[in-house]
DNA sequence: TGAGTGGCATAACGGCGTTACGTCTATAAC
DNA sequence: GTTATAGACGTAACGCCGTTATGCCACTCA
């Protein structure tokens, strides 16, 4: 059960099997068997070594986060390269529903609140901040050459982020309870008639008054 | 303690005094403190009355998602006395947001999944819907007098709802840990500048290609 | 060789949702 | 008026949770 890491020989790492242990459960159990105990268990020691490594269940939540907005990031940088300015927003709209879909436990970790008591700490807060200035980046770019009509880039990064993040939070919630709307089409049909519509009304130039 | 029905003298109404009991916890302590035992303490009651007259916790949640779908939906109705149908768009998702700021635990049991383990009984989903009916009524409006240049109504109203929800959870999940960009007109101009350009980009009339 | 330290198991604490059991009260039947 | 029945609910417990006091053991280093 100990995964090692090669430094000189096989050296048993507790604190990267507990890391895989937590992030093991999440994946294949979801968020409300993300116990220190059965983390614990499952990296084949006592709930003890939870608390020598990460000081506690916060403690190893944040390292979770940080693994998924590093993976969140990652996802989000390698959608950029697009011919146009424009092409790059909607990408990383793209990219950004499509990594929350594929790793939907830690998009509710990270964004839904999912862990109950937890608040993010401050490096977490940091790392997250990375996916946002790519978002950012992009409008800027826009912004640059003159495509969107509005001056203050945090202004449309929220727009764009609230869009994106509204309709991928009501797709996941709604994955599990209905059955109804679930049709694979109907939610992404929605996401790219809302983002042409809302790129398409921030868009500079085909517009009247 | 006890509140009283005026029926024929004052009895004492165990399951109003929980019911109000958990309602004042939560909007005064927040959903982490919304526990069997201090709903029933503060009560007056030991916590089996919570399971006499609700059934057990995931009741007495039903109960209060009940009472604010309630809440939610007559807030939406009261703003839709305007001139266009498309002002009426506009003037739900400004009453959207206010209901939500003025009532942000209710609404993050309700939409953001704040008390862990519930899952909403198929009388609160119902009741859940009667506001998605309000949004899609006004949609359907809109489109009945051509102003909407897309044809599905669900479809719309899910980028409206997207959007508006989507802005609203990051405004109120931003209000605690950063104390950065909580500049009150920061979220609400995001909030109008999102909401004018989907609806321009949803908008028939004046489009180009 | 001895002291000190880091990793960790055991067992416990208090709080959580839930429930088996018993009691008490109010109504219904005779 | 007495008895039977049922509903309301308090007590105390169960198993789960996050957390921690205590102590053991292996290791390093003087």
């Amino acid at each position: 059960m100990s995964s090692a890491r090669t430094v000189a020989l096989s050296i048993p790492d507790t604190r990267a099997d507990i890391l895989l242990a937590a992030l093991a459960i999440l994946d294949e159990e979801g968020h409300s068997s993300l116990t220190v105990r059965r983390v614990a268990a499952r990296a084949g020691c006592s709930t003890i070594g939870v608390y020598t490594w990460f000081g506690g269940k916060d403690g190893l939540v944040d390292a979770i986060l940080l693994d998924g907005f590093r993976r969140f990031a990652d996802a989000l940088a390698r959608a950029r390269p697009r011919k146009s300015p424009l092409g790059a927003l909607l990408g990383q709209a793209v990219a950004y529903r499509r990594w929350a879909l594929d790793n939907r436990m830690s998009y509710e970790v990270m964004f839904m609140g999912a862990v109950p008591g937890h608040v993010a700490s401050n490096e977490v807060q940091v790392v997250g901040l990375i996916a946002y200035e790519l978002l950012r980046g992009e409008v800027v770019a826009a912004q640059s050459r003159n495509l969107i009509d509005e001056r203050d880039a945090d202004t449309v990064a929220m727009a764009m982020w609230g869009l994106v993040h509204g309709l991928v939070s009501l797709e996941i919630a709604s994955a599990e309870p209905q059955g109804l709307a679930t049709r694979k089409s109907f939610h992404q049909r929605s996401f790219e008639v809302a983002l042409t519509a809302l790129e398409q009304g921030l868009t500079k130039a085909p517009r009247h008054r």
